[in-house]
DNA sequence: TTCTTGTCACCTAGGTGTTAATAT
DNA sequence: ATATTAACACCTAGGTGACAAGAA
């Protein structure tokens, strides 16, 4: 089984509806994809692995309308059928293969895997649409020491999905709340915080930026399960 | 068969005399132990990993000559026998075990090696002791399959030892012309050069700075054999 | 009007030798 | 006198959103 970190970060993320910027050099993830692993045999090789898959078969546009963040407190359309699907590639946690022992004995995160909307991309990026919406899927395989390991390729795969890390890829964030939480909550941001620079989050009081509450309110955050 | 990456900056640094600081939190290697790897079975598995024998049983200490480099231009003298031995640690390389394949399609880098002078360390890090001249040995080991490997350990084992890359481990430096050299070459250690900010060693003329004149030589470092 | 791109100041994270103070 | 330690300024390396300019 498999825990997802900052669980609380991302639902914060997620109800306001979670962008990712992509750039043609390839963009990390905040927040980064983070799980704890549980139930392997301790013993035996593993590859951890995640790709993404389209949410809908829609390409989405922003409207600008007037309001407390002039021109950012816009609102999501679609804008009609998705554009070609991108390269479906994938990104193997640069520890793989290792032992079910190494993996379980600390968080997984994957903070080396880059977002792109460059088609042409030879970095191995992840090669998104920008304005379309996507699901992030962890997958765990079994490497099976069997000489005839490729007819077991069904049970020594599983697949976790956590709805709550869907997100818009984006090339400039349109959502000034989803802006101001990531400031708020990415410390290479922290260029951008105005209000005190005082040690947010570790000590961040609740209540007192109503936005991040959900974030606030677990100081030991609570993992979701997966839908498996 | 194995190859010294930057031995001409090596020899240099061991034609001086290498000295190697070590720290109470640890401290990397200057220069980076790196080598490229011939022969390899691309689908078998290896680990690599390094260690460091004394060279000698004795200790070292210095005497300040007075000279151009005031109280620094010193020799190493014999102070007597070697302190007891310090913790026999080996390090890692952090990819192993992997494939053969994936050893040879590039130069292998110990940078995240540390050597420590702290005989109660925790990270992980090589125990040296101050004022000892030690020997690097790089070892590859091959990942036998068979069930009763053990019985073949001597020969899934190889040693490749390059006594150009004896130090003495200091926790400071002793011979300036050690320290002028390491912030000549070390791109860390930018800030502390005093001669045309230039882009040396990229585009440093052979002759300009006699010191370095084997490092400037060889655009194409030939590597050295290893005794074996 | 909406979206994309490149540059930038400002960060995090951590590797340098210097220096002054301390230990042996 | 010699050796060690800790704080420090100054780097490398690279992750942020802002912003202005360009593209569609």
């Amino acid at each position: 089984s498999v825990q997802l970190e900052m669980k609380a970060l991302w639902d914060e993320f997620n109800q306001l509806g979670t962008e990712m910027i992509v750039t043609k050099a390839g963009r990390r993830m905040f927040p980064t994809f983070q799980v704890k692993i549980f139930g392997m045999d301790p013993m035996a090789d593993y590859m951890l692995l995640m790709d993404f898959v389209p949410v809908d078969d829609k390409r989405y546009r922003v409207h600008s309308a007037p309001g407390r963040y002039a021109f950012h407190s816009s609102s999501w359309l679609v804008a009609g059928k998705a554009d070609p699907a991108t390269p479906g590639r994938v990104h193997y946690h640069p520890d793989s293969p290792a032992k079910g022992a190494q993996w379980m004995k600390q968080i997984v995160s994957f903070d080396k895997l880059k977002l792109t909307n460059n088609l042409l991309d030879d970095n191995g990026h992840i090669i998104l649409n920008s304005m379309h919406r996507y699901q992030p899927r962890f997958h765990v395989v079994y490497v099976d020491p069997r000489k005839d390991s490729e007819k077991y390729a069904e049970e020594n795969f599983k697949t976790f999905v956590f709805e709550e890390t869907r997100f818009t890829a984006v090339t400039a964030y349109q959502n000034h709340r989803i802006t101001q939480l990531k400031i708020a909550s990415n410390p290479f941001a922290k260029g951008f915080r105005d209000c005190d620079p005082e040690d947010w989050p570790r000590n961040h009081r609740p209540g007192a930026l109503p936005l991040m509450s959900a974030f606030a309110r677990s100081r030991n955050p609570v993992s979701s399960p997966a839908h498996q």
